[in-house]
DNA sequence: ACTTTTTATGAATATATGTTCATATTTGCA
DNA sequence: TGCAAATATGAACATATATTCATAAAAAGT
């Protein structure tokens, strides 16, 4: 694995990055990112599978495809989403892993402090 | 370099993982873990680097220590903030280069359209 | 104790956006 | 063409939060 120089952002792409994570900082989107990890789903699907409103999936749908995060593809009527890029789950279980340290040392501060 | 396997998230670990990213989709506070990103500095220091102004540093500095991303150091009557995970450039240079490879393909699509 | 410097915080404002309801749009089929 | 099913979208509402101003809190020196 080879990794790329550390490089200094403009201003225009700080703000573009941070575009991105606000699209991953809602649960809502990132359960249906994590519905779809085991294959395309209908947004009917995707609505039993979440628990949410027909409505909001596709309003949360329309923001994850128009940031490139799934694919779909017309079967009918029906719709079929798909993620489009798996390192979406690469960046959660980065994130993820960081807070189960922090909370451990958390526990180990807690332990030590007094 | 090992990798984790991919879990399934409960909803509270989802809403956890959003919340550290929500951290993430502010411009300002990228731009302070930029500015942070070749050693510790002074509140001050942030707000002429960063151009904010003072309280909206030290707000955004709160939000990053409350979420493990800063550490902070008392120096008499400074206060120095010191990046507290080198991970968050990892996370930000993903995110960046996604996005750039998207670009480029929205390029390629832009022109083999028509 | 008083003053100065550095940083933090409360109140107020503006803005963004997630959610829902109702309805439009699209597609397939009779 | 008309109907039913699947998906998208506009309006309305509630909520969250970034930013600023004014001021408080903390620390150092005189």
């Amino acid at each position: 694995m080879t990794f790329r120089k550390s490089k200094t952002l403009s201003n225009n792409q700080l703000a573009a990055v941070a575009r991105l994570f606000s699209v991953l900082s809602e649960p809502s989107r990132l359960a249906l990112l994590q519905a779809l990890h085991d294959g395309p789903l209908t947004v009917n699907e995707l609505v039993e599978a979440s628990g949410m409103k027909q409505a909001n999936v596709s309003k949360q749908l329309a923001i994850l495809h128009d940031n490139h995060l799934v694919k779909r593809e017309r079967d009918g009527t029906f719709i079929r989403y798909e993620i489009a890029d798996p390192m979406v789950f690469s960046l959660c279980n980065q994130v993820y892993g960081k807070m189960e340290k922090d909370t451990k040392s958390a526990v180990a501060v807690f332990h030590s402090e007094i």
